[in-house]
DNA sequence: CCCTAAATGCTCAAAGTGAGCATATTACCA
DNA sequence: TGGTAATATGCTCACTTTGAGCATTTAGGG
């Protein structure tokens, strides 16, 4: 303990990157997968790296100074963005050998734990070259409000290739089960990760051929903007795992600024979960459900009549077990 | 107890516990919440420890053979219970340096990824000291099935306690919002871990009392059987993520039998939920869903009539998006 | 004044829920 | 053999919650 005082100052000296009696290198990494949302699109913060710029997410490995992993994370994060965070949670720890290249000559294991972190501010991170990216940019068949995702069709074709190419009869079955549930007639804005994986599998991802070895380019088409390391799927399981939240708790209004109209709410509510909602029902929702007062103020009509300003109201928090936008998009309005 | 948990794993040569170059220790551990269910209680897996046994969750380091973190689980589960895992899924990294007592020289780091896994039978574990118990042993509060828990009493008392003993005003304002919020009254069953970190904090549990350095005895009561290191917070985490889950997923069939009743379903899910639910409803809901397919058998009628029989219905898993008992105990049920 | 774009109000039918009443079957017991 | 206890199953009924739309209201711009 007093130890920890004392290096408490000390900037990145000490990186817990340990060497086993083995011989194999062990890192712990944080990585965070910071999210804000602008008028229309959801927005999630990158940093460019190299010479010729791959997007990464900001991370670092876990210091001896580090009190909690989640204090970890908060430094990185502050250190190489500027950005302080606010609502933070865990994701996920990711651990595969194979998955991710060490670069090391030796075999090694990276272990990264994952969070998501919500901020409301969308200004360019301080430091660096980070960056807000709209995150359809790294999936663009998850972006259902105009319709379905043009991208969507090659990827189908693509999959029910892959399906069709297992070895076995079996394995087929289960492939085509897996492409059925996840790109199923009614689209799941949840299965992210399982989408994204499939997609990984099915060799339609830049990050799997980079994995495998293979040349740049080869072998079809890829979608969506590739990432560093296995980030693209982190980021993957941070959207899931966001759109289902939203559902069940109060976490949009950690995007929203102090006051704004139901519709602006909307908006992010569906920028996020990538589908369109009935506006009506949308507002009796919200309001039936006490997420949200008025602040008396009035919006500067942006196109027809004025809005009132609403804000958050805190105190659902102690009064519902689990107030959330329960939104299940209109069915019509999924495919128009 | 530390001590102990280094010697299970000794038998292993590839334990990733590695030093850093600025000598403080780093170890992953890897642990699983196992869990059956017997006709009326859930169980927990746990491993004697020690001269005085203290209870612990299979556990052991991640090491370098170990292809995938949840390979390296599974490893170490059935070598020291000789259980075999079926459905597994990843709960949560602990990773805070104060919490567990690492009973080391130096200074170190414990990290710890922790598992949830559902195993159908609850045959007492092949080797060691593996037993199975019942989880309310350990959270003696969470069991609401026969009416209010009567440890829910003192709890009361020392948590409002702890509340008006914080130093400042706001903070006796924020640990009354928190007491509320988790022993409300209408009692949310998902909030077992935030229930636990409470009566932590409060120093009504046993644990926060060793990890304080603390005389084994002295300044009031504690509740529930405690166990070694963290690993009640763990289990803590478990039992709020399973009771979450099965509301939407069907993850319960997981312990049941190839073949059982509706009561028995029932029973199962109140024994995991610990509250009381209304019977013909609970059919409706399962017979609805889809969630089962009579087998044709009948039941070897226990009591009264004869039951029929019912099995998993896999199909749902491709019809419905998210098939489970969204249960929502019975109001008169739970306080009658 | 007419038109467009939102914000708001309200309606309505269908589906989903919470509580119970009523019956059907068995085992067991006097 | 009839009565009783303990379940299993069916079915009702009053509400609530949803999904979809229609209708009005309020501003700004020709």
């Amino acid at each position: 303990m007093e130890r920890v005082l004392r290096d408490a100052g000390a900037l990145s000296t000490g990186a817990i990157v340990s060497e086993s009696h083995r011989g194999a290198s062990l890192s712990i990494g944080l990585s965070a997968v910071i999210i804000a949302a602008t008028i229309d699109e959801p927005r999630v913060l990158t940093l460019r790296l190299g010479r010729e710029p791959i997007e990464a997410l900001p991370s670092g490995p876990l210091e001896i100074e580090h009190r909690t992993l989640e204090a970890g994370l908060r430094a990185w994060v502050e250190r190489q963005t500027g950005q302080k965070l606010g609502y933070v949670e865990q994701l996920y720890t990711f651990g595969d050998r194979d998955r991710v290249e060490t670069g090391e000559t030796q075999p090694g294991r990276a272990l990264t734990v994952a969070y998501l972190a919500l901020v409301r501010e969308a200004r360019p991170g301080g430091a660096a070259d980070a960056v807000w990216q709209n995150w359809y940019r790294f999936f663009p068949w998850e972006d259902w409000r105009s319709g379905r995702p043009a991208a969507l069709e090659p990827i189908e074709e693509g999959l029910s290739r892959w399906s069709a190419q297992a070895s076995t009869e079996a394995g087929r079955r289960l492939r085509k089960e897996r492409v059925g549930l996840a790109l199923s007639a009614s689209w799941n804005d949840e299965l992210v990760l399982e989408r994204y994986e499939l997609l990984y599998e099915a060799g339609l991802i830049d990050e799997r051929r980079r994995d495998l070895g293979c040349p740049a380019s080869g072998g079809g088409p890829t979608f969506g903007v590739s990432m560093a390391a296995d980030h693209r799927r982190i980021l993957a399981t941070a959207i899931g795992r966001l759109r289902g939240k939203i559902k069940y708790r109060p976490v949009v209004f950690e995007l929203m600024p102090p006051a704004f109209t139901l519709l602006q709410l909307q908006r992010t509510v569906e920028a996020l979960s990538g589908v369109r909602l009935h506006k009506q029902n949308f507002r009796r929702l919200v309001e039936q459900q006490g997420l949200v007062e008025e602040t008396g103020g009035i919006s500067a009509a942006t196109g027809g009549r004025p809005a009132r300003f609403v804000r958050f109201r805190r105190e659902v928090l102690l009064e519902r077990p689990a107030p959330g936008l329960r939104l299940r998009a209109g069915r019509r309005l999924l495919s128009p």
